[in-house]
DNA sequence: AGAAACATGTAAAATGTTACATGATTGT
DNA sequence: ACAATCATGTAACATTTTACATGTTTCT
């Protein structure tokens, strides 16, 4: 089974919407994408090095990196692959799961973290929605809501489960 | 910032609980810790060969391997430390985002596939809880039963969003 | 007897982060 | 002038997966 890199994804998808800088990528990736992915410069440099000599990405007169047709294609047999189902690791978890070592109190901070670290991750995703709602509507506009909402799901769970979690903390 | 292995925290943890073998180790964390963590041989054998030389873990007669007090004092002092937060990288998202190259047909597959896959989350974590249940009480029980909210809470929201994208997607 | 599960490990390759280096451009 | 942001990259290091190798024990 070829791994190959779930970062040439990221990379080819984000100038399949228009052509832009690696510095430009990177804030793209952390602004919209920033609730499900991430990537560091050590990684987008190198990986646009590449699609540029395997000719999938060349670079505009005005700096800007643009996706070629090749790449295009790449792009769509790539998105077509099974998708690889890692089930993420989650520090939190693995502390609370843990957590008779580490005491209710301090379990209490974990879940404390979870909650904020969700409020404001719906704050964001709100931005996010005011942002998209601003632009003309266009073809990507409903793909990127619904990234949105699975945020704004998995954010809600979160906090569901902060206040479960509390009111089980407090009476140990 | 010293990135020191979260692997440690998982190998350290099991083995608080009780004394087991590595292939047991790697049992135990596919099992309970399954939905938000993971661990391969490749990392679990050379994690608890150093922890061994650290005089952190110690074999047993039968085989199984223990935890000494200066193995359970370096788990706690671990476990204090701030989780880092990293967003998980979410494939299946990823996909959905760039859907407009992919095409509403192929992403109402991968819905469908985030739909079992929760679907089968919620019946591994009723069998988990149903074994907690089992076992008699302990001070585990509670944390335990925490991690397995937090997956059942997750999960849920993960069908309640493929409803949604499902809605969605049949009317591109 | 044969299959499946138990058990331990290593090596190579891929993946990813962090820190560093360098310089241009823009805003105040 | 100065700071912040834009921009590109490299090198070292850490992490993680995958494939391979090997042998034992348990179940049918």
């Amino acid at each position: 089974m070829t791994r190959t890199s779930q970062t040439d994804l990221a990379v080819l998808g984000g100038l399949s919407r228009e052509p832009m800088t690696g510095y430009a990528l990177r804030s793209a990736i952390r602004g919209t994408l920033g609730h499900f992915w991430n990537e560091s410069f050590g990684q987008i440099y190198p990986t646009l090095a590449r699609l540029t000599r395997d000719g999938m990405v060349v670079r505009a007169q005005d700096g800007r990196l643009r996706l070629t047709p090749s790449g295009r294609r790449h792009l769509r047999s790539r998105l077509a692959e099974p998708v690889e189902v890692v089930p993420p690791r989650n520090g939190v978890l693995l502390r609370i799961f843990f957590g008779r070592e580490l005491g209710p109190e301090a379990c209490l901070r974990l879940v404390d973290q979870v909650e904020s670290e969700a409020t404001r991750s719906l704050e964001v995703l709100a931005g996010v929605r005011a942002e998209v709602a601003d632009e003309p509507e266009g073809p990507d506009r409903p793909y990127v809501l619904l990234t949105v909402s699975a945020g704004e799901e998995a954010a809600r769970a979160r906090l569901r489960w902060a206040v479960e979690a509390r009111a089980t903390l407090v009476l140990l």
